[in-house]
DNA sequence: CCAAATTAGTTATACAGTATAACTGTAGCG
DNA sequence: CGCTACAGTTATACTGTATAACTAATTTGG
C-alpha cells in the first residue's frame, strides 16, 4: 500500500464541517467597527467571497466527500481522456508531488485509473472508469446546482459572466 | 514564554515563497487541454484571482514579514483603539483560539498591546503602540502600491467598485 | 553507442491556516 | 454563596501546500 492510500483511508469522513459563520455570540450585542479600507480591499473582498463560495461548494459535496481539487481532476480527466499526471496538475496550479494523493484517492474510489504509457513508461496517463464517467453525470448535475446558487446571489448570468471577467483580469 | 510566543520564535522568516507560478515547464510545449465549466465556475475563478492577488500581497509585504491577517489586525486596531480580542476576531472572520497566536506575533514585535480592561479585567483590550502606529502608516501605504496594482489590472477604479460590489453579493 | 542530463512520478517532510475541546480566571445573577 | 456564562488561552489535529530527494525511464551530446 502505497502511503497517499494509507493516508486516504485514515481520512476523516467528514470533509467539510457544517458552517462555521456567525456564531450565536453570547450577548447579541455587536461592536460596531470601521473597517476602514478593508471594505473595499480587493483581496480582503475576494477572500472573504471565495470562502462563502467553497462553503457552499463543500455542503453540497458533503455526502460525497468531493473537495474542490478532486471535482476539478475528475472534470479534466472526463474532459481530456489520456492527459499526463503532470499536465493535469499543472493545468489546475496544484504542485506534481500533491497530486498523487489525489489521484491516489480517486483511484482508490474507483473512479479514475492511471495507465502507463506505451511510448513512455515513466508517464502516467489517467482516464475515468465506467463508474467514474456515472460519478461525473451526477457530480455535475450537484455542481450545477451550486452554480446556480452563486448566479442567483450575483444577480443572474450577466453579473456571472462580468465578474468572471473582472477576475480573469487579476489571474493574467 | 507563551506557546505562541515560542512559535513566533521558531518561525522562519520568509513568509511568502517566490512566485511558483508557471514553472519552464521542461520542453515548452503545452498540452491542449479543454477547462469544461471550470473556465466560468465562479468559485474555482474565484480562488484562482484571489491567490493571484495574495502572491501580489505577500511581494509586497515580504520584507516586513506580514501576512494578510496581520495587515487586517493592525488595521483594525488602528481604527478602532481599545476593541476587545474576540472582536476583532470575530470580525475578520479568525477564530478566537487562533486569534492568539496573531496577537502574540504583534506584541513580540511591539506594534500592538494588550492592556486588561479596568472595568472587567477579563477582557483584553488592544491597541497600536507608538511604533505601530507609525508602521501602520508605513504600511499602508504599501498596501495602497498593492492595491493600485490590482486596480490596474482591473482596468481602473470603477471596475474595482463593480467587483467589489459583485463579490459582495456573494458574502452577504 | 554510452554517459550525463532530463523528465515523470513518488515519498518524506515541514509549515501555515484552520477547527475543536478543554482549561483558567473573571463576571453576572439567582 | 453557588451556578452559569464569558474572554482568553493552550493543546491538538487535520487540510492545503511547498521543497528536497529518490527511482525509473527517456533524451541528448560526444
Amino acid at each position: 500500500m502505497r502511503y497517499g492510500e494509507f493516508l486516504q483511508l485514515v481520512q476523516k469522513h467528514v470533509i467539510f464541517a457544517k458552517p462555521s459563520g456567525p456564531k450565536p455570540s453570547g450577548n447579541g450585542r455587536h461592536a460596531i467597527i470601521n473597517y476602514s479600507v478593508l471594505s473595499e480591499a480587493v483581496g480582503y473582498r475576494l477572500r472573504r467571497a471565495q470562502l462563502a463560495v467553497f462553503q457552499d461548494f463543500g455542503e453540497s459535496f458533503a455526502a460525497e466527500g468531493l473537495r474542490p481539487a478532486d471535482f476539478s481532476v475528475v472534470l479534466l480527466i472526463k474532459h481530456n481522456p489520456g492527459l499526463k499526471q503532470s499536465e493535469v496538475a499543472e493545468a489546475l496550479g496544484i504542485q506534481r508531488a500533491n497530486f498523487v494523493a489525489i489521484v491516489d484517492g480517486l483511484e482508490g474510489r474507483d473512479l479514475v485509473e492511471r495507465r502507463k504509457s506505451e511510448t513512455d513508461r515513466r508517464v502516467q496517463a489517467l482516464y475515468l472508469t465506467p463508474l467514474g464517467e456515472q460519478f461525473a453525470e451526477n457530480m455535475l448535475a450537484t455542481w450545477q446546482a451550486h452554480e446556480d446558487r452563486m448566479i442567483a446571489k450575483l444577480g443572474g448570468p450577466e453579473a456571472r459572466d462580468e465578474l468572471i471577467r473582472l477576475v480573469n483580469r487579476l489571474t493574467e
